[in-house]
RNA sequence: GCCCCCAUCGUCUAGCGGCCCAGGACGUCGCCCUUUCAAGGCGGUAGCACGGGUUCGAAUCCCGUUGGGGGCACCA
């Protein structure tokens, strides 16, 4: 082992002893029982929808046991880091509602950024160094790789222990040359080694759980290579979460194998230990196998996906505290979202994100919604996802009130035909004059296929006493008029029995009338469109075929 | 190769030894309503992975098999 003086050369003069920090970041005064969460973010500019996933049980938990929720960027991996990737994971968290109670500007416990930290590794990993609790090594990629290959071959364990374990027990002679050489080294955390059997702890979504304690010198610092001494997630996490008071621990059940080795680490340090709760992550279906949502292959694995779908943030949120805890599921959703999260009733087995559900969540949600709420949510999606939405929907703003309103006001099943934000342009979007294109031609295929001059009869009559009346029936009677005067069946059943006789039905002479008031094939009912567009309106686009005629 | 976790309808799940020849929701299918669409009403479809135990009795407990997921990085 090498001297004192020797290793603490290898750190800044002026670094801190720990106990420094662990003054300077005292334990939490919150009430017993209260829980300190946190979400360890890679800023590699790309928002996982597990992030929200967990953000959320964070909050929550935090939330009903009086506590902190807060968010540590986790940039030790230079590599990995994207410049302006944090600002963009809070603007995407922050949709959700699931933002930090504690940060840089109100919090005494940061910074809340990793790489800001440096100092606070490197006197740990000093002190660790200083009794022997690690060591440096020197092992070049090249051996460890061997090493590996061996181990696989022996059928042994693959890692950095037993006689593969290089540096390990290396005498200072050698570690002096290799230093004096200028060779790299990272720093190894010294594990209890072979004898250290089974380790037995408890997860708070698992309950017991039981592995072989760890036997593995894992890195805790990073390639002195590096112009930044940085530790290793193990390390950080160790460090941080003590340090940062942090008493529960939420992650993905990746992290479950590395339990074993945390632990050893809180131990080595004479930290307490964290709870922890692994769970499950989020699943895709891909052919007849599931697996996890991939940054790479899902677009729904990121949350971006989401808001720029305009899908409401209440009915994910409620989709996704649904899929934590089967319970919530069940209840409405203003109830589900008031209700504390459970960690005991957290899966354990991985839901596949099920877009189907999740959008009939969201069409029963904003069905519960007043039109003019509707409106303002659309707006607001729209001027950043659909500014000539924006522009339209502004422009008449009674209209898209009046539009919302068709079968939604005042009746016991509103119409559920938005499942998201984006939605309101191919649904109403017609209704806006700036977005709505006449159609002019009598033989448009839209219209039925029906001849140029009995398109146009039917709407010349139908136009000439045209009058906007508000009763359903009373309304309806005019299409039907004008049909009947142009020799259309009044039913379906009677113009099939029959087709040469007539031209249509009066299937077909209203279908005439819609795609004329909306251009679509497909609306509400034809008095409500044409109530909400208004006598003039209504004239002008049913009357735009006969133009030129 | 070694270690860990998991396993009820297509999906999310209820079920924690008898109330279950398994309940709900979404999907799907059919019918009704109907001028299109959406909605709505009614009805149907479909599951305890497999094999051994334990027990009077198992979806529920135990063991094994199979299947799936994860880890074994100077990535988190």
């Amino acid at each position: 082992m090498l001297d004192r003086d020797e290793i603490d050369a290898l750190f800044p003069s002026d670094l801190p002893e720990p106990a420094s920090w662990e003054g300077q970041y005292p334990p939490r005064d919150l009430p017993a029982g209260a829980m300190v969460t946190r979400l360890g973010p890679s800023p590699t500019g790309f928002a996982h929808l597990g992030g929200v996933y967990v953000a959320m049980l964070d909050k929550d938990l935090a939330r009903q046991t009086g506590g902190v929720y807060f968010v540590r960027v986790e940039d030790t991996d230079t590599a990995r880091t994207v410049e302006g990737a944090t600002a963009q994971f809070d603007a995407a968290f922050s949709y959700f509602g699931v933002t930090a109670d504690e940060t840089e500007q109100n919090g005494a416990y940061g910074p809340y950024t990793q790489s800001a930290r440096e100092r606070i590794y490197l006197s740990y990993a000093r002190e660790f160094l200083r009794d022997g609790r690690a060591y440096l090594c020197f092992a070049t990629k090249e051996e460890l790789a061997a090493a590996a290959d061996e181990q696989r071959a022996a059928k042994v364990p693959t890692g950095y222990h037993g006689r593969w374990a290089l540096w390990r027990d290396a005498p200072a002679e050698r570690v002096r040359a290799a230093l004096a050489a200028g060779r790299p080294y990272v720093v190894r955390f010294r594990s209890p080694g072979e004898e250290a059997g089974r380790v037995t702890f408890t997860d708070l979504v698992r309950g017991e759980l039981s592995a072989d304690a760890n036997r593995n010198d894992v890195v805790i610092l990073k390639s002195s290579d590096n112009p930044t001494r940085l530790p290793t997630y193990h390390f950080a996490h160790v460090v941080d979460d003590h340090l940062m008071r942090v008493t529960h621990v939420i992650r993905g059940d990746e992290w479950l194998s590395s339990v074993p080795v945390h632990l050893q680490l809180f131990a080595a340090a004479g930290f307490e230990p964290v709870a922890y709760a692994h769970i499950a992550p989020l699943l895709k279906q891909d052919g007849s196998a599931k697996r996890k949502l991939s940054k790479r292959k899902d677009p729904e694995a990121s949350v971006e996906f989401f808001i720029a779908a305009g899908y409401p943030a209440p009915a994910m949120l409620y989709y996704l505290r649904g899929l934590i805890n089967g319970r919530l599921a069940e209840l409405p959703l203003e109830q589900a979202l008031r209700e504390p999260l459970r960690l005991s009733e957290a899966g354990v087995s991985g839901a596949l994100v099920d877009l189907v559900k999740l959008e009939d969540i969201s069409a029963d949600h904003i069905a519960t919604m007043a039109s003019p709420a509707v409106l303002d949510e659309v707006l607001a999606w729209a001027d950043t996802h659909d500014t000539e939405l924006a522009a339209a929907a502004r422009a008449e703003p009674e209209l898209a009130v009046r539009a919302l309103d068709i079968e939604r006001a005042g009746v016991d099943n509103p119409r559920k035909d938005l499942r998201k934000w984006s939605d309101f342009r191919p649904v109403y979007g017609y209704f806006f004059t700036a977005l709505f294109e006449a159609v002019t031609d009598p033989a448009d295929g839209r219209l039925g296929g029906l001849a140029p001059e009995v398109t146009r009869a039917l709407c010349a009559d139908f136009l000439a006493g045209y009058q906007d009346l508000t009763d359903g029936d009373a309304w309806f009677g005019q299409i039907r008029a004008a049909a009947a005067a142009n020799g259309f069946a009044s039913s379906p059943k009677e113009y099939k029995a029959n087709k040469d006789a007539y031209p249509g039905s009066i299937r077909e002479a209203s279908q005439v009338i819609r795609v004329l008031l909306t251009g679509s094939t497909r609306s509400p009912g034809l008095h409500l469109v044409a109530n909400a567009l208004g006598e003039a309106e209504t004239r002008r686009r049913v009357g735009a075929v006969l133009d030129g005629a």
